[in-house]
DNA sequence: GCGCCGCTATACATATCCGCATGGATAGCC
DNA sequence: GGCTATCCATGCGGATATGTATAGCGGCGC
């Protein structure tokens, strides 16, 4: 029932090694030794059958193919490991811990600072951690706690509530329309005006690319004008009267100077999901926390229906 | 950077005095000796602040609820291992190894033996374990390394195929007919025969009922005359002339007794789907198996769909 | 009530692993 | 060309963790 193979230590090793690319950066990360980390090394590739895992090299330790294929699986350990000291910080305890959560960069910086800070004012002793990352596999490879999503994941072993549709439509700088003046509808706005829009595009924006394909609209880089995959970026493009931008309008609502275009035509939904993963709801403060995001989010989602 | 945890090796100490109870148990199962792992639990509740994971008793330990609360994250950590030491055997040597399928009880059994022979005459050395359930989150905890599956995977970061569609459709061994005649429809058949069915619906089966929702039957245990939620105890009953049942045309058809119900009106089609973690594509074995995996499966649909 | 069997906790000898110090090798730079 | 800054490999003393042995405690069956 076990034949339990190496200690996982060496997994530990195995991973800075190669993410480091030595030995003695390995041991400078973990605070160990070089030797030891090369002895580290050598156990493990003892105990997976003779495996040669590096080829030496007096710059530094070249991982083989066959360690490559090995690193996926050590960087699921060390998001579990990470997730379970985040889970045990602060212990049973509610008011005290980490709890680490991912969004999209707009919704992380325009939308959860109030949210969290109402969060932190109630439980000052809890830590927080935000990621703002587009990536899907967070939850799954537990490298972050909570995620607020803006597509439906419908993965299995995650807890996740639809919190409602967050309305986007197209937004323009006075500055911007006064030089350009105002697009008639969409073949104009097409024709003759300043998109700002996305670089190379990102798979989790593909909801939005099909809504817009509704519309009418063909996406292809070469219709923005201004391209950049950073959400917040185009936010700032935006602002700066750069061009037209999808925007959601309680963002668009705090800038006095920025319209809505097309007589608020056009208007694309996307809905907001909070997720997290199964084995959280063990945790009261992950729980509280759930909790508070999707009542904080169902307030902004309301609030942006009006 | 880093402010590493506690040593890994702690927590493969915790769930298994977690999973056995005592730190005897734990000791016998990883092969240390009782005291030894003791101080790893000793350690650990330092290492995270003092935390007390057990309530120590002269039968055992028992977990608190922290402990409880850490368990899936050390049993994530401990999946990943097993699957690292998996794609380590054999190196990078495609013709060595270990690989670990998980299918559906009736494909692994009825459908993949054949296919992972062909598989193991042309690869010998290597060495093949098959997980016979219907769960999902196999894949993602990775318990398994590639997975057939009869629902389409809508997960990130997994590589999925898709092979086709196999149909369904009633069938009823011929001892059956005699004694109880052919059913001549639908309300015939849910009103007097004998279905074959499932005890306490298993939810990778909710494809299977809302397909036969559609056909006008409700499903419900009542419906069924012999209930087991194993596939195979379902065909076995099948085969033995206990009811009529849903099965695959190819599967059937090995045993000329069957004889398909109701003029082969009310198909049902699954879709089949081989899966595999994107992690694995490092892993040239790996591919091998999901290639020959997904050629010997669209072999089988092809034939299933005459 | 007695004995047996499971468990944990403690004490002590030992084997193991670790860190330190050193040597050798390569690459970049003045 | 020599200097320096990396890196890895090796040898050795010491700290650390492990295993063995034992004591103590509680439950269960006869």
């Amino acid at each position: 029932m076990d034949s339990r193979g190496p200690d996982w230590d060496l997994y530990r090793s195995l991973l800075a090694v190669i993410e480091t690319g030595s030995l003695s950066g390995a041991a400078r990360r973990l605070g160990l030794a070089q030797p030891t980390v090369g002895r580290h090394i050598e156990a493990l590739e003892a105990s997976l059958g003779g495996l040669s895992l590096f080829t030496r090299s007096p710059g530094g330790l070249n991982p083989t193919e066959a360690a490559l294929a090995l690193k996926p699986h050590a960087e699921a350990m060390s998001a579990a490991a990470a997730a379970l000291v985040r889970t045990a910080a602060g212990g049973a305890d509610p008011e005290r811990g980490v709890i680490r959560i991912s969004a999209s960069e707009i919704v992380g910086s325009e939308v959860l600072p109030a949210i969290l800070a109402e969060f932190h004012r109630e439980h000052p002793g809890v830590a927080l951690e935000l990621s703002p990352s587009n990536a899907v596999e967070d939850l799954l490879r537990r490298d972050v706690d909570i995620a607020v999503r803006m597509t439906p994941p419908t993965q299995a072993a995650l807890t996740a509530k639809r919190i409602g549709s967050v309305r986007l439509q197209f937004y323009a700088h006075r500055s911007y329309l006064q030089a350009r003046g105002e697009p008639r509808d969409l073949e104009d706005l097409a024709a003759n005006h300043s998109l700002i829009g996305y670089d190379r595009v990102i798979p989790s924006i593909r909801t939005l690319d099909e809504i817009m394909g509704r519309t009418g609209l063909t996406i292809h880089r070469e219709l923005f004008a201004y391209r950049t995959d950073s959400d917040l970026a185009q936010l700032a493009a935006l602002r700066a009267g750069v061009g037209i931008c999808a925007c959601q309008p309680v963002i668009a609502a705090r800038d006095p100077n920025l319209v809505p275009i097309l007589n608020g035509q056009f208007q694309f939904e996307l809905e907001m999901w909070v997720a997290m993963h199964e084995d959280l709801k063990a945790s009261r403060r992950m729980r509280l926390m759930f909790d508070h995001l999707v009542a904080g989010l169902a307030e902004y989602v309301k609030e942006s229906a009006r």
